[in-house]
DNA sequence: TGGAATAATAAGGTCAGCCATAACATTTTG
DNA sequence: CAAAATGTTATGGCTGACCTTATTATTCCA
């Protein structure tokens, strides 16, 4: 068990390299643009957490979690989504907000704390934006899925999850019936970058490919 | 409605506040002592929350609420109480823990959580250490009792709260059975600013004079 | 292969909320 | 009423996590 004691601005850029990928290697632009942080900030504090021994930073290469860091990331995002379950089952709380006043909620969050709430909302395995929650034993399964930006056009999919974390872009998408659970078809691929044409239900929406990178999908 | 930000340690100067007698007069040297910093630190603090119209100092008399710091200080005593009824009756936390680990979540409460939260508990109006929860449009009845260590040989009272916010505190007070509810009397009390006997329960307990502030009884 | 994009590094700045030390003022108390 | 206790003010320092600006290094791509 993890035994740190970790700021809260640890716990964010951790927090983002799982969402970002929890194997991948993240550029610390990536890292920066998540976080609303200069590149210059996100590489002084990538070298805080590397002294920590939280993550590795190959030069030019780009950052990754340690086992240890690994480890305390999934703790911060298990709390973090547990939370996120009883501010949308218990407390009606509006879905697009969930991720941002459960976010505050983890960072103050003792572990005995965590483990009794994890038991009163009956060990759920996902949060209502869809991702996995990492169980107690640091164990995780990531979604089997990719994100809708590399779809194709024609392919039908399933949404897993939706990566998104603002509260305007969780609520945008809710308002296009972009929700974990719906299908969804690729209409057409707007060449340069453009948006992609998607059937969403019985509407047809345009949906950006930086947005459509926030929608995890499983082809069927 | 109060619509201000306040950092983490503006509210637990605040709390700190009403927990030491809403509408008292505290000395910076009480308010130091109860929030472990320096005098000279409140003193600075004291300054700054002034500046902001929380509160009011004279020099060397003491401090009080202004209406705006009482109104904001009661929103965030209302946030860690419900916090504490949250945790002791559906995560079924330690009694003596309650104060601690309601104290950071309470810090990381947005004000529709405060209120989706109030509803889910059924509008408590008391936190499991007795003290009351201020209502919602800020009305806060204070309770009708006054600490143990102004009782006078002989009396016999009944505990109303426990105004303790340390863990260790708690524990030492619960571990004698000093709680909300108990019946206790004088039997005598030691000069010299020495330690109350008590009888509580079946038992006899030797109580210091500074814990015995933190017991707040009425007379029956 | 050379220019654009990205990344790294350096230097210096801000801000909140603490700290210590020391000098001085006021109030309480014995 | 004098000494002790308490409170005030001044100065300077620290830390974490940001910021800007500027220079330099590397990688990518056309």
């Amino acid at each position: 068990m993890s035994l740190l004691q970790l700021s809260e601005s640890t716990e964010m850029y951790l927090k983002a390299m799982v969402e970002l990928g929890l194997s991948n290697v993240v550029s610390i632009g990536r890292l920066a643009e998540r976080l609303n942080v200069t590149p210059v900030s996100a590489n002084e504090m990538v070298r805080r957490l590397g002294d920590q021994g939280l993550l590795t930073h190959t030069p030019y290469k780009g950052v990754s979690l340690t086992d240890k860091g690994r480890e305390a990331a999934c703790d911060v995002v298990r709390r973090q989504r547990l939370w996120e379950v009883f501010l949308y089952e218990h407390l009606h709380i509006e879905w697009a907000k969930l991720y941002e006043l459960a976010c505050s909620l983890e960072h103050a969050t003792a572990p005995e704390v965590t483990e009794a709430l994890a038991a009163f909302l009956d060990d759920p395995k996902f949060c209502p934006r869809g991702n996995p929650i990492p169980a107690a034993d640091g164990t995780f399964q990531p979604l089997d899925g990719h994100p809708l930006s590399t779809a194709s056009v024609g392919e039908t999919m399933e949404v897993l999850a939706i990566n998104a974390t603002t509260t305007d872009v969780l609520k945008y998408l809710q308002e296009r019936g972009i929700l974990p659970g719906q299908t969804i078809r690729v209409l057409e691929a707007a060449p340069l970058q453009g948006p992609l044409t998607l059937k969403v239900g019985e509407k047809e929406v345009a949906l950006g490919l930086s947005l459509a990178e926030f929608v995890i999908v499983k082809t069927e």
